[in-house]
DNA sequence: CCAAAAGTGTTTTCCGTACACCCATGC
DNA sequence: GCATGGGTGTACGGAAAACACTTTTGG
């Protein structure tokens, strides 16, 4: 075996997919059906293919575990000796999406199954995973206050309740509705389509759409 | 040859060093001894040893091009393919240092010479540099207004208007002296000394110090 | 006494937060 | 007519920004 190949490290993607289901933040995650850490739930993974480039590597793992492709997706950091099982020396390059539960597919697969977990639940998480995922989910939750990064969990119409409750699942507390209309509004993200939404015994709502539906950062 | 090996990516990083020297931001290039790009200037770097992590190789970088170690070292972005000369399917992960000029030795070398370069003139940047280095300047400015960064940048001992032209400097704009001074002294990174310092026909100024010499982030 | 940098407070503006009531609808 | 979520304005507090003069020294 060429003995500069086994010390030359390998590059894999690592990819943090959120969502929002019923009012609860969700990572998606892969139970493990290989040694080592069999059995426990890691973050969606794996080596880049031959010139494949860093994002396009984690949009295919994207697609590969949810079918969904033109989300939000970003860079988040880069970790040496993340996951023993590749071999030591590799190198990881996480990042993090946000997807539409609703739109997204997860693969039926039998072995290395995805599927939605709470994020309080992660008691099985395997290797470093758990770091990744709190780094996440603090840069989630700052990118929304100056980014229009919900658009990816949001369908094309929603009132202003619905992008309301998204935010308050994903920063985990409760929101002033009225501080949160004017914030929201203010940051010219949103717009009304001019049609409403009637559902239950009460007013309905007008529903508005993302302006565009591509990162926009402010300040 | 082991074919698998010749599609495993090589793994570098690449460091932004940065300096103030005579009230201007500088950073440390590397003048190019071979092909391709030969004789244009490019950011520090170099392939991980084995079994070196990341981290741990940036620092490597920063001692054998400035002799300083323990200042500050954040990591950036991570690219694919940046610089072509490596190889095809190469993974640049870059970081941000920042170095007391006073204090750095740079290395005197014929070949690979490192020499401070001013920002403005980056005529002669090699691959894609130039992107890393604007990202490295707006995250250097960002990190200056909640963390005590510029401890990197500062004698043991130093007086607000030293410390005020520094931010100046990185900033790239005048700052108002009184606010300035309300700010820096509000965040409690800076203490008196006790000891003052006579220079030119003016009033003597109060020196102070970092109170800690490590990163320290507010918020 | 003059030039030069050090040092010092007040006012205004803006943003985030707290807070309570009426509106339109289905049943 | 009542329960339900939709929709709206105002007041307060803290931080950032604007702004000018006095102090101390060396020559």
């Amino acid at each position: 075996m060429d003995d500069r190949a086994t010390r030359r490290p390998l590059v894999a993607v690592v990819v943090v997919i959120f969502t929002v289901r019923e009012d609860r933040l969700e990572v998606l995650l892969i139970k493990r059906s290989a040694e080592p850490e069999k059995g426990l739930w890691a973050l969606p993974g794996g080596l880049l293919l031959d010139g494949e480039g860093l994002d396009a590597a984690a949009s295919r793992k994207l697609v590969e575990e949810t079918g969904v492709h033109d989300v939000y997706l970003e860079q988040l950091y880069t970790f040496a000796d993340l996951d023993r099982s590749v071999r030591e020396g590799s190198v990881a390059v996480s990042y993090f999406a946000l997807v539409d539960a609703s739109v997204a597919r997860l693969a039926p697969r039998e072995e290395w199954l995805p599927q939605w977990h709470s994020l309080e639940d992660r008691r099985e998480l395997a290797f470093a995973n758990g770091r990744i995922l709190d780094y996440a989910v603090e840069r989630l939750r700052n990118k929304l206050q100056y980014s229009n990064v919900a658009y990816g969990l949001m369908p094309s119409e929603f009132s202003l309740g619905q992008l309301q409750r998204t935010y308050e699942s994903i920063l985990g507390r409760g929101l002033d509705k009225r501080n949160f209309r004017r914030k929201v509004l203010s940051l010219d993200i949103i717009a009304e389509t001019g049609r409403v939404q009637a559902e239950g015994a009460h007013r309905p709502a007008k529903l508005y759409r993302f302006v565009r539906r591509e990162p926009v950062t402010f300040q």
